[in-house]
Parts: structure tokens; sequence; C-alpha cells
DNA sequence: CGTTAGTTTGACGGCACTCAAAAGTTGTGG
DNA sequence: CCACAACTTTTGAGTGCCGTCAAACTAACG
């Protein structure tokens, strides 16, 4: 995996080719990170072919061996406990990098399971502490993606209830969503009722029963696994914590 | 040149004067930085004098201007939303980092402050970036700092009981404090009952009643904010979600 | 000794989990 | 195209954990 990389840019038209559609570009990396840097760091980064819907990137235990961008498709990363109940941590779409979760033990600490056949791109860890040594801003834009989730995750956590939790994510993934598809406010997410549930820390029938509230109250429109905001803003307000949702209203 | 490498020289004295008695040596930087990377980090270090309980650190929306370690003394940080509820994220014992959450948006996400008189080192951001040029192994270790503490958040969350979140505070703060501290398995815990109910996203109420149940089972011993820990492996297996730890045994 | 703040204990109620079943959806084969 | 099975999702009923309110208790201070 260290490169055939001959020439740095020898490499460029293939960094052109395989980020042009990828969304990686300009945002999974540095800002910072001139085209140059970006044809330096795709000189060491392998890709994928296509991986079929529940495969698995990688699992509790294994070690650590590269980091993860998501090129097209969704994984979640989840972990379980003696019992073999699941603990959905995270979902990573499109342009979203997963795998520091070994950064310290060496070993990962979750699962990792693709939702949709996807793509990826694959970073083999020695050549990132190779490159950071080269793009001085590359380690540290590394420490801020990590920060920045820790700091999102430690937000969903404080949630007391669980409509509040749920509303949480869906503004979450709104968010997410919206920059990567072209649809406004209108999408269809990869991930079951169930991996919803868990990450929002609440059975799958409790989400429902919210799921279900949140549309008579005509801030959501959901069919199947289509989700339409019809109220981002109000969705907000009962995630930071409004109290009484008004739920019930009569038709 | 030969200017610079006396420089470095000269600083060891105070290195050792300053972090012998800290705890942070060897510790709170990484293993692999010898003696001499120590004393250039520690050319810029300020320390600071006594700062008095009650005191904040930095607090929501502060400018991100450096990380922090805990020399002595014990810090909490939390936020707070629009109604005025706290949320403990955390507590940063002697030896321990905190600051990263200000690392993306560049602004403090928390509020950090003193729950006992503390000592701390400052670290201002801009001269970490300098160091990391300097010393290779620098801001990989930081990023292992954070996903460490990540992981570990991961964890705490998945808790679905009350009783086995409180445990988890317990197992971790035991084994933390033991770093430290001569004693074994007997410590002063410097945090209220509110913060620990905070921290364990319940009410103060309901833990009273575990740490009650617990004592009744003879697992710990409270005093007041005295803890001894009688049974550390059941403990553990409690936070692990062991089903009925078989409360209520009549005496 | 009185006051105050922190903690513990008790009573009650609501939210959410469990159990259970119905309704809808997807896939397969006739 | 339909029938049937397997699965996912939704809806309903009952129960338990835990949050809220209230009061008693303890330590710390003047």
């Amino acid at each position: 995996m260290a490169v055939e990389g001959e020439s740095i840019t020898a490499n460029a038209p293939v960094f052109r080719q395989a980020c042009g559609p990828c969304a990686l570009r300009g945002w999974c990396w540095s800002p910072q990170l001139d085209e140059c840097d970006i044809s330096r760091v795709h000189a060491i980064v392998r890709r994928s072919g296509s991986l079929p819907a529940g495969n698995h990137l990688f699992r509790t235990n294994d070690p650590f061996t590269a980091i993860h961008a998501v090129r097209s498709g969704c994984i979640k990363t989840y972990s379980s406990d003696q019992c073999g109940h699941e603990y959905v941590h995270g979902f990573h779409l499109v342009g979203e990098l997963l795998g520091f979760d070994a950064v310290y033990p060496e070993t990962h600490q979750f699962n990792a399971q693709l939702l949709e056949d996807t793509l990826v791109c694959t970073i083999p860890y020695r050549d990132i502490a190779d490159l950071g040594r080269q793009l001085p801003g590359l380690e540290s834009h590394l420490l801020t993606l990590v920060s920045r989730e820790f700091s999102h995750h430690l937000m969903l956590a404080r949630g007391c209830g669980a409509t509040e939790r749920v509303t949480v994510f869906l503004c979450d993934i709104e968010r997410r969503l919206r920059r990567t598809q072209l649809s406004n406010f209108e999408f269809d997410l990869p991930m079951s009722r169930e991996d919803i549930a868990s990450y929002s820390r609440c059975s799958p029938e409790t989400l429902s029963r919210i799921l279900s509230k949140l549309q008579h109250s005509r801030i959501i429109a959901v069919d199947r696994r289509h989700f339409r905001f019809l109220d981002v803003s109000r969705l907000n307000r009962i995630a930071q914590g409004e109290k009484p949702p008004m739920y019930g209203r009569p038709d």
C-alpha cells in the first residue's frame, strides 16, 4: 500500500478522477490542504471496490491498521455486551471518516458494518504518521475531527427523554445528509428502525411511537425509510429541550 | 544548532523541580518522549499558582487558547442548557488533561470549574502546534488521549440502568485514583453527590438509593465523601451488566 | 444552640420497557 | 399475478424503574 506514486504530479489526474464525485475533497481532509497536498494524500490511499451490504469493515479486537473514509454508502459502528445485545454508536455517511476507535489501544473497540453497498477509501495508519511529518496540518486536523465528534456525542448523551434524543438524531442526520444530497429536507435513510432506536437508546416500539407523534404534529412525514422534514426549526427546538411538544393535537 | 541544544539542557533542572512531584511525567505526555523532549515541552509550559475552589478555568464560548493539565486538585467540566440545568461531562484528576472540547470550533463547548484548590499547567495551543513540528509523536499522542476518552464515554453512555451507570463511574474513578493515591481501595472523592448524579445521568435521590443498596450488599462502604471499595470485582461485574445484583440481601 | 446546606429516606406518578398481536412490506415460488 | 412466508414496523395493554415532591436526618458553621 505504500504506493507507486512515483511523482506527485503523475497522481493528480487519478485524484481528480477518484475524488471529484466522492465529496471528500476539501471536506474530509483539512480545507487548508491545497491540491498538491491532497494529491500527496491520495498517493497512499487505497480505494476499495464495491463492498456488499452486511459485510463488516472491521470487528472488535481487530488490530488497528487503517483509517477509513466512506466514498459512497453508509456504515454503522456498534459494540455488543456479553449478553449479545448491540449498542449502535454512530452512522458514517458519505465523506465521513471512521476507525478512530482503535487509535488508543491499537485494537478496534467497535464493529463496523455496511448498511448499503459501499465504497471506502482506506488509509494505512503507518502512512498517516509519515504523512503527518510532510503535512504539518494533517494530524491536528484529525484531532479536530475526533474532537468534534466527541463533543457531539456528549451533547447527544445529555438528552433526558427519548423524544429529545430521537429529535437530536433527526436534526443531526438531516444536517449531514443535506451536505451531500441534492434534495432539501427529503431523504432516504439507510438504517433500520432498530438501528435508530439503539443509537437513540430506546426500544424500537418507543421510537415508532415518537415518530408517529412527530408525524401527527406535522413536524416530519415518514414513509418507510423515506423522511421529509416539514418543520426543521420546531424539530431543533424539541431537540434542545423545549418542554411540551404539543403532541396529540387533534386533526 | 549548538545554541538550541544548550538551552534545552539548561531547562532540565526546571523540569525536574516542576514535574517530579507532579505525577505528569511519563504519563500525561507520551511515554516515548525522552527527558530531552520533555524539557522542551516544559520550556513553554506555564505553571499556575494555587487557584481556589469554585473558580472557573474557562467557560462556554471562551476562545480556545490552551490545553491544561491538572497538577493537583480536581476539575469538573459541564455544560448547561437554556433552562439552566447543568450536565457534568467529566472529572479531571491529577495528571489528566482538559481543554480539548475547544479544538474544533476554536471556542470552548464546556465550562471547567475547580472542585478543590487546584494547580494546573497551561500549554498555549499555538506553542503546541510549533512543538508538534519538533516532536513528531506529540500530536498523535494527543489524538490518542482524546480517542481514549471518547471510547470511554461511549462505553459509559451504553448503560441502560442507573445502577449500571453509577457502578461504571465508581469503577472508573477507583482505577484512576489508585494511580496517584497511595491508599488502595479507599479514597476521598472531591465531587458532590449532585455532580456524581449529573455525570451518571440520574437524580441525586436515585444515586443515594443506589449507594445505599451497594453499601447494604457490602460492595462499598460510604461515609460522606469517603469511599471504601470492598468488592471491586463484584462492582465491575455489575458495571458490565450483570443482571440481578442481589440487592436487599437481609442482614 | 440555631441555622443552613447537603444528603438520605419515603410516597406517588409518569415515562418507557416488555410482552403480545395486528398490520404492512419484501421475497420467493407456483 | 397471486399466494404464502418471513420480516419489519406499528399499535395496544400492563408493569417497573426512576424522577419529582416532601420530609427527616446529619454535619458544619457562627
